[in-house]
DNA sequence: TCGAGAACTGCAACCTGTTCTAATTCCTCG
DNA sequence: CGAGGAATTAGAACAGGTTGCAGTTCTCGA
């Protein structure tokens, strides 16, 4: 199922890629970040992303096999920008509880700064088959690194490899959580049924539902 | 924008319609379930569905304002069929984590006993937008009176009307919580991220982690 | 340098969600 | 009963994701 061609930049397939190819890529990716962008997940076309990157719909369809994957592939990089940030200036509280806070709230507002290319990649993540699990998976482990890096008050190591575990057992299960709760949340503001600063707020109650003792 | 004719059987419009309506979304929705169950989200094609139950895509689209709404509605019926069943008989065990526990089997039991079905219908939930928002927060309303009387070992009350919230904050915390990493674990099943027995454990795992004091 | 094969292009075609319309049927109220 | 309005129908039309294809261009190894 999973072909070789596909996934460009993927930390699984060794990339294969000229440089003009990678190029291609690029301006692909920039063009539908653009256009969702200005007008979210609909906004997205493909026609307008291939017109936009000038290329042709068919090579689009060579690097990505879907919309959802072009999102997807946007949003990890996104991601893989705050790991980085996050390991440069980690935050900086003497108390888990208020790290933790922190580190979900710089990341709701990376991720929200541009709103409806928010709403865009969270619709991509929901909606997505089990054919882009993959991507899922590196965002997964990028956020519970930080997580548990925050956890620590140690910066997060934005070098190893993913593949690599960290964490003890009960670290990466309060990372587990926090990140579920988070991108419920974050799909409960996608859909309208609340604003993000409910985001935030529910984020700040679940650390401490968690990581304090039973009042 | 939400309007009058639409959202049959909500709890908010009363429903001003006559017999053979509702006859006719019954059709509608056991004809999409149907479909669903056979073949997931891509196998109920609307026409499809407007042909098996023996009524025009416009009329179709009189009482659901998309595809999504009406898997939408599906699971709503599901769900409420769910509190009727744990209404009558609660989880028996003495204690809260047990019970939480045994509600979570149940429910995820209840729902991925059908797996395309259940894809089908988180897909429609993740990707719902904001006009369905008040379908998701009559689920999330139920469930959340399900979780409360599981903490509690009463039996959940079926009658009184959704708007009732229950709860003490505290409880109504735990509820949010666990109702996230629930919706967030099932997403990530249907998206081929983790087998369904995971969904059932990591449950098991965060009413732990939640309700117990830190060893 | 040259030729084979991969990459790319432009474009048409297909599918399915959604919308629209012009008839037709049904129901209700006077 | 009869008229008017709402509900319904069949079917066309539109949009955008996705696929397929024939021809062109690039690239790289011999």
């Amino acid at each position: 199922m999973a072909s070789d061609a596909h996934e460009p930049a993927s930390e699984f397939s060794p990339p294969r890629l000229a440089v003009s190819q990678l190029k291609r890529i690029r301006r692909i990716v920039d063009a539908a970040i653009e256009l969702a962008e200005a007008g979210g997940f609909e906004a997205v076309r493909l026609r307008d992303v291939a017109d936009a990157s000038g290329v042709a719909l068919g090579t689009l369809y060579k690097y990505f096999r879907s919309k959802e994957d072009v999102l997807l592939f946007a949003v990890n990089e996104d991601n893989e920008q705050l790991l980085q940030i996050l390991a440069a200036r980690p935050p900086e509280s003497a108390l888990a509880t208020e790290r933790l806070v922190e580190l979900f709230a710089r990341a709701t507002r990376g991720l929200t700064r541009r709103p409806h290319f928010a709403r865009a990649v969270l619709r991509a993540i929901a909606a997505s088959e089990a054919a882009s699990a993959v991507q899922q998976a590196a965002f997964h482990l990028r956020m519970s690194r930080m997580i548990v890096a925050a956890l620590r008050g140690a910066p997060a190591d934005a070098n190893t490899p993913l593949s690599v575990l960290v964490g003890s057992e009960r670290e990466r299960l309060i990372a587990r959580v926090l990140q579920h709760v988070w991108f419920s949340s974050l799909i409960g503001w996608a859909s309208g049924l609340h604003p993000i600063a409910m985001v935030t707020e529910r984020m700040q109650e679940t650390i401490e539902l968690v990581l304090e003792p039973r009042e």
